[in-house]
RNA sequence: GGCGCCAUGGUGUAACUGGUUAACACGCCGCCCUCUCAAGGCGGAGAGUUCGGGUUCGAUCCCCGAUGGCGCUACCA
């Protein structure tokens, strides 16, 4: 409504990895948070650092992005086109005396470093260069010596903010050291960077990672010494692995294309992502199944919980199969070929056959993957016979001349349906005086090479006739015994 | 080590400003269906809210401490 009281979020990834599960998350709460209140979602890419920073981790990024359906508003921005922005705010902080020249080298502070931890002193800068007058400084640096710029943190006292998640958060100045602004070479540190693009972007929301917390006592202090407004941070607890250690590739997968290519519907990982963390309130505590736009319209600050969350895959899982078995076929149709595709597999239906079986195997889908997989002979000809299947229900050798004679009589039957096969199978068995379950069961591995499928007549109706005949005789040409 | 944050069943969460047999979901277990099951139906176990103090008639909820976990502690982000 007004755009002036919008809220601004951004997500502000560094491309030094791909899109990983926390990301995602924090991606997410932005969005939504835009999305509620009609704001603007701002993408920013943090790529500052040249040496880990690369072009593919971006791609890899928006590719992620897309894939949960998070779209920008405006961006990507990168920061490394827009140095001559931090170098300017160095600047003045310098010449407000709010930041210094530094003249330690790397190699200086790390040695200093070793020295006072070895001695058992916190390790934080010594000031030294603060002390250096600021015309000498400059003289220095114009005559070609390398320097950094440093934050001037205020000697007593203490910074502190009031965080949306967390509440009023205090540190004591005397634990900040004079942190590093603008590198040696011209090229901004995080600290720098977040804040001079978070005010010129005009961000009034930051909601990020709590492990920014500690960091944000810094960034407070830049805004007020750039007599800037300060935006309301609210950070997000983090997402911890089964074993309550940070999550990270040794817990499996951690990337969100990783899930993409586990079969996962994007938007069951989305909602699955949306409650860790987060909760919509007591007045929907006994749903766990939000729709984007659900989500869009529940979402807010307050139900952001204070604690970690453990990533559960079993609950993802679960998310998963709910979200394939609610999705209409058509729906589930192009997601579907997206694994065919990558399984270089081609099914050879008409698409009203590919669509009824969608229809007829989604409750029992695990993943998009069973559709490339444990599915194929509902889709194709090209399929195979899972051995254990064929040793659990196909092994008695009477089976195969059983099948045949039946198939002769699906054959021969003048109609085909799900209640004529049901019937022409259990008057043959009755006939026989042989159990109808041996009949159905074998018959069902010799179908669809599973031991698992819907109901057997279901999926005869779905094949039609000539298949269910020529797959019922091919048991005893092709002893498939595994 | 220092600083900061957090703490409800195995996991994710709920429990209005202190008063509930502490709820829901996932998972787990069992039973049923019977033509399979990773499908469906039904039921069950599992926390007295990390621990110890305090405030209060009464604490999951407020205060203090302990413990544990996590985060930060770079010229990384």
């Amino acid at each position: 409504m007004n755009p002036n009281n919008s809220p601004r979020v951004r997500f502000a990834p560094s491309p030094t990895g791909y899109l990983h599960v926390g990301g995602a998350r924090t991606a997410l709460f932005n969005w939504l948070f835009a999305r509620h209140f009609n704001g603007t979602f701002i993408l920013r890419i943090e790529d500052t650092d040249f040496e880990r920073s690369s072009e593919a981790m971006v791609d890899g990024i928006l590719e992620g992005m897309r894939w949960i359906g998070l779209n920008w508003d405006e961006g990507p921005f990168f920061q490394s086109q827009r140095l001559s922005l931090y170098q300017q705010t160095a600047e003045k902080l310098v010449a407000s005396r709010h930041a210094y020249y530094c003249f330690c080298t790397k190699e200086k502070l790390e040695q200093r470093r070793a020295q006072a931890t070895a001695a058992g002193r916190p390790p934080m800068y010594d000031r030294r260069c603060r002390s250096i007058a600021p015309e000498t400084a400059a003289a220095r640096k114009s005559a070609g010596e390398a320097a950094a710029v440093r934050f001037s943190v205020p000697d007593g006292g203490s910074t502190a903010f009031d965080d949306a998640v967390f509440g009023r958060v205090e540190f004591a100045n005397a634990e900040i050291e004079d942190f590093v602004l603008l590198r040696s070479d011209g090229i901004p540190t995080y600290h720098l960077s977040v804040v001079a693009d978070d005010i010129d972007m005009r961000l009034t929301h930051i909601i990020r990672g709590a492990d920014h917390i500690s960091n944000t006592p810094k960034q407070v202090l830049q805004y007020r010494a750039l007599g800037a407004e300060l935006p309301v941070f609210a950070h997000v607890p983090l997402i911890l692995g089964p074993d309550k250690t940070r999550l990270s590739k040794r817990h499996g997968a951690t990337s969100v294309i990783a899930y993409k290519d586990m079969g996962i519907v994007p938007e069951a990982f989305r909602n699955f992502l949306a409650l860790l963390g987060w909760s919509p309130g007591p007045g929907h505590k006994d749903r766990e199944i939000f729709s984007s736009d659900d989500l869009i319209q529940l979402f807010n600050l307050d139900g952001i919980s204070k604690s970690n969350a453990v990533f559960d895959n079993d609950k993802l899982a679960w998310f998963n199969t709910e979200y394939i078995r609610a999705y209409d076929p058509e729906r589930l149709l192009p997601l579907i070929q997206d694994e065919w595709k990558a399984a270089e597999f081609t099914p050879s239906r008409s698409t009203g056959e590919i669509l009824a079986a969608i229809d007829l195997l989604k409750p029992r889908a695990r993943s998009l993957k069973d559709f490339a997989t444990s599915f194929r002979a509902y889709f194709s000809d090209d399929f195979e016979y899972d051995p254990a299947a064929v040793t659990k229900f196909l092994s008695d050798p009477a089976l195969p001349v059983l099948l045949e004679e039946l198939a002769a009589r699906y054959a021969a039957a003048p109609e085909f349906s799900e209640a004529s096969a049901e019937q022409t199978l259990r008057d043959f068995a009755a006939e026989k005086n042989i159990k109808a379950g041996a009949l159905i069961n074998g018959s069902r591995v010799a179908l669809t090479g599973q031991a698992v499928a819907p109901s057997l007549f279901a999926v005869m109706a779905a094949l039609g006739k000539d298949r269910v005949v020529s797959r019922l005789c091919a048991v005893s040409k092709a002893p498939t015994s595994g």
